[in-house]
RNA sequence: GGCGCGGUAGCCAAGUGGCAAGGCAGCGGUCUGCAAAACCGCUAUUCAGCGGUUCGAAUCCGCUCCGCGCCU
């Protein structure tokens, strides 16, 4: 197929579970390319189940990255999933073939492609300082702290978000500079290629019964034991949020029966869902790709194409 | 059949004479180095129904319907 292009990349999303990794796949075969996981929990080792890996055939059919490449244990963030995704963009690009990110975190998707402001590593000392402050005192108390640095960034953060005005005064205490003014400055793909963005989605009654489904097969396949596994393990602050993990430990601690266990992963992971499609829907360059059940991989992966 | 208790949003529920708490679910939103995270907003002109008492009733009275329990 000649449907490939030089400088392009094409952003595969979505709500968990609608099947972006068969279609991303089946995409990939038809245009020649190589999927890069846009997804905060796929690139860890050890979460085949919790986090729905691709299945084995469509990881044999495809070459895929940043999936199952990092341990749990590793403190990962956006900033490094962007340097490390940039950098396979690039080498996929030179290699002629076009990068296809398909995943469902919309922090990294816009990280990649609207960039991030530059700063230093975080610094944990100052941010586990102002956690101490923020347990004390409450965060509205240092919302006020910010309001006198960084105004423009206290009207954007709500007195509650602790985790945001933290950050806030963690960058201009260890830069000096407010929040608000570094984030101005970004740049992301969008400066250097043509981005595609293709959601896809389907009518939220039909969306739940997925991920109930999906939920059912977990449980199934083995999630009890993963989720063991990785809590015996010591986590990073992202990987311990993987959704499953909260949900089986509360049982293995005795606060519930595993029926509970699997009803809360279900409303747990709709709740996740319903919070993607908050982020997808603002942005208004994404391409909504409406599926049904009935619909395979390769047709929706047909009627993409042309819109490349 | 008799007696008792109860019927408040999709669910759980507070309120026992002065304009219907709260929680869950649902829906909407925020998001630039923890993002499957964290945070925010909205959601009962109406209290099973009908009548009555009262300036005023979810709250008091009567009848009807429904549920639960006990008795015969």
């Amino acid at each position: 197929m000649k449907c490939r292009k030089p400088g392009r990349v094409v952003f595969i999303v979505g709500p968990t579970a609608i099947g972006k990794s068969a279609v991303a796949t089946a995409l990939a075969k038809k245009i020649d390319a190589e999927i890069i996981s846009c997804d905060s929990m796929q690139v860890y080792k050890g979460m085949r189940i919790i986090s729905s890996y691709p299945d084995k055939e469509l990881l044999k059919s495809v070459r895929h990255h940043l999936i199952a490449d990092i341990s749990p244990s590793c403190e990962f963030n956006a900033s490094k999933y962007r340097s490390q995704a940039l950098r396979k963009i690039k080498e996929i690009i030179a290699d002629g073939k076009v990068p296809i990110l398909a995943g469902g975190t919309g922090l990294y998707m816009s990280v990649l492609i609207d960039g991030i402001f530059k700063t230093k590593s975080a610094d944990t000392k100052i941010r586990e300082c102002l956690y101490r402050q923020a347990e004390k005192n409450g965060s509205a108390f240092l919302h006020k702290r910010l309001k006198k640095i960084d105004p423009q960034a206290a009207v954007n953060i709500h007195p509650n978000d602790a985790r945001r005005i933290i950050r806030a005064l963690e960058i201009f205490e260890s830069t000096g500079k407010p929040i608000s003014l570094l984030q101005k400055e970004r740049k992301g793909l969008n400066a250097e290629y043509d981005i595609k963005i293709f959601c896809l989605n389907t009518k939220r009654d039909e969306l739940y019964r997925r991920i109930d489904s999906r939920v059912d097969k977990m449980f199934k396949s083995g999630l009890l034991n993963e989720a063991k596994k990785l809590l015996k393990s010591r986590l990073s602050k992202t990987s311990r949020t993987a959704l499953g993990i909260r949900e089986v430990k509360g049982y293995l601690d005795g606060a519930y029966d595993l029926e509970e266990a699997k009803q809360l992963l279900k409303l747990n992971t709709r709740h996740y869902a319903k919070r993607q499609l908050t982020w997808f829907r603002k942005d208004k360059r994404i391409e909504w790709i409406e599926v049904s059940a009935k619909d395979k991989p390769e047709g929706i992966a047909r009627k993409i194409i042309p819109r490349i």
